[in-house]
DNA sequence: CGTAAACCGGACTTGGCGGTCCAATCTGGA
DNA sequence: TCCAGATTGGACCGCCAAGTCCGGTTTACG
């Protein structure tokens, strides 16, 4: 009778998980080979395989999900409250900082770029993950209308939209150029035609 | 005495760099093999190692050179005077249109995302094609300015930057998601931006 | 012409990587 | 304890794509 995964299993088909996603980071998804996770987890070929049936498809898209969840986190913990021009000044700042300092290897970059492309499944987990940070940006801003601070004029989702595809835009730039100016530029300008939409709560 | 190429040699030579791009569009980066190339062109390995000594990674960058031109022609061709309000308001449309119907197989995405990583070479034709084409959006904006239809409170350097990278993210989400929405939105929210900074020449 | 170089074709070599196989070892529940 | 099934190690296989080689052909220049 089949009796399910084992602790031990558990552990090393998550270690595998972990230490695929750091050398993808590394290597980038091409390059990075089989033998590579094998090596960088102290595993075996036979222990891939018995753990990821599927062969190099089914790691990659582990890898995707497993990328996705720490992108997710780390922008939830960023920006909870994105529900005040200050929060989203904050914001901001702290996003151009993170990329000044990592550079262009970061998750997203590859997740959406690499990944995404790679097999059926991690598309899956990309197209989620951008969903799930769209929908968290509008109801930011959702929020923000409904406290009155935040023009009816302006639409929360077309405008999501355009924070998020600023986001990408400027780690593509950031990657092919090596400067977050334009990141920058990019971020500043839609900011700041968020503000033009701004209301004070006193005279609606 | 080495006697340089022939007319022949050099039709041929044009011939694999064209069926090439062509390829790589349709296969991806990745997936293209020099069979596949040498099949599409009628020609073998002998000579695609002839005209390209340096073997895939040289053919990939003239790949890109070409690529680069085509785009930045196609660029040029169709927002040459990005002087106007108009102009910039039918330039979008079109943009949009062409994407709506190409998808998401645009040279732009296969240049900046896959072909510009891949090699030394094509990441300095990619870095110069940018390059180009925000100097050409900036100078726009710069003729705005002076022809008193543009506030002088917008950097055009920052402007053009923010567009370039609007297209750039658009690109990625049309690619992540399928849907141009993401790349309207953005170019919508950044034109409407820039419509902001809008002077009548009437009054200064 | 004649010949040296440019051009061409395609069989062959090589290396690396995904994937398989199987024997040995561990683990947990009855 | 016992043993079925989970886990592990690593040798091995097959494929496929990059790159090599070389003999034959065409071209350009004197």
């Amino acid at each position: 009778m089949p009796r399910g995964r084992t602790p031990k299993g558990e552990a090393t088909r998550a270690r595998i998980i972990a230490g695929a996603a750091e050398a993808v980071l590394a290597l980038g998804v091409m390059d990075t080979t089989l033998d590579d996770v094998r090596e960088r987890t102290g595993t075996s070929k036979g222990q891939i395989f018995h753990h990821f049936p599927g062969g190099k498809d089914e790691l990659l898209t582990e890898v995707a999900r497993h990328e996705a969840d720490r992108v997710l986190n780390g922008v939830q913990a960023r920006m909870s409250p994105l529900t005040t021009w200050e929060a989203w000044s904050r914001w901001k700042d702290q996003l151009i900082g993170e990329y000044d300092r990592s550079g262009a290897d970061c998750p997203l970059r590859i997740l959406v770029n690499h990944l995404g492309p790679a097999t059926p499944g991690a598309r899956a987990v990309v197209a989620e993950l951008l969903s799930q940070w769209h929908t968290h940006i509008r109801t930011g801003l959702e929020r923000m209308r409904s406290a009155g601070i935040l023009s009816g004029d302006l639409d929360p989702a077309a405008a999501a939209s355009a924070v998020l595809t600023a986001i990408q835009g400027g780690v593509v730039m950031l990657a092919a150029t090596g400067t977050t100016a334009h990141l920058e530029a990019s971020l500043d300008l839609t900011l700041a035609h968020l503000r033009t939409h701004a209301l004070t709560p006193d005279r609606p």
